[in-house]
DNA sequence: CCAAGCCATAAGCATGCGCTTATATCTCAG
DNA sequence: CTGAGATATAAGCGCATGCTTATGGCTTGG
């Protein structure tokens, strides 16, 4: 019925390690696809499909450049997860303050 | 050497629909395994699979009284995905103030 | 004591997912 | 133009996953 929603595609996406461990590389800079093939040890097929699924729930996207595809993280792809567990802010009490002041940046532009 | 298996499991966990629904319910209060078999279009031990699923992950912990099981959500089950998506915190402002001077550069030259 | 309610586990099944190899496309070097 | 590098897509293969029905262990009401 309803398309699946932001969040499906979010928790999915970093729910599998090798997705993560690539998100979490393209946080300190742009990398190329034979960038994360060479520190991965899984085939380019293998990178290109987790970039694929990180750039459809909106994590990541890519700019090409020559023959190379850079990918970087999108700065507010992880606004949805963050929107979704602060709903859930009464059961936790530290770093919320700061948690909550990025949210509110975040939605305030 | 950082382990993220926490972060594994409550990814894993959160990522089902039916799942994030189920923990979504215990959030208002308490529930026994009969009342989430009533409202949601899954059997029993479709439930209680889930349950066992969100409670390894540490999000939910079960009570017993009687015949029923009453779960509840964990309140520092959600901590280590809090902790996960802090530390990007960084990143965040970071590149999101380098957006907000962009516009500004882009909207008065 | 006993039948019934509540729940967890087991077994089976269909689907999805992550990985592989193979191939097509596109770009640049020569 | 030709060949090589970089990437995406396709097809296929195990394996995990989410669901079902069936069953057994507890607990309580009668």
């Amino acid at each position: 019925m309803r398309s699946a929603a932001a969040e499906d595609l979010i928790f999915h996406a970093l729910a599998d390690p090798s997705r993560r461990a690539i998100f979490e590389s393209l946080v300190r800079g742009e990398l190329a696809v034979k960038d994360l093939t060479a520190r991965f040890d899984i085939s380019q097929p293998a990178v290109s499909q987790h970039l694929a699924t990180l750039r459809n729930a909106g994590l990541v996207s890519g700019r090409s450049e020559g023959r190379c595809i850079y990918y970087r993280v999108e700065p507010k792809g992880l606004k949805p997860l963050a929107d979704w567990l602060s709903h859930y802010r009464a059961f936790w009490t530290d770093r919320l303050g700061r948690l909550d002041a990025l949210l509110e940046k975040l939605e305030d532009p």
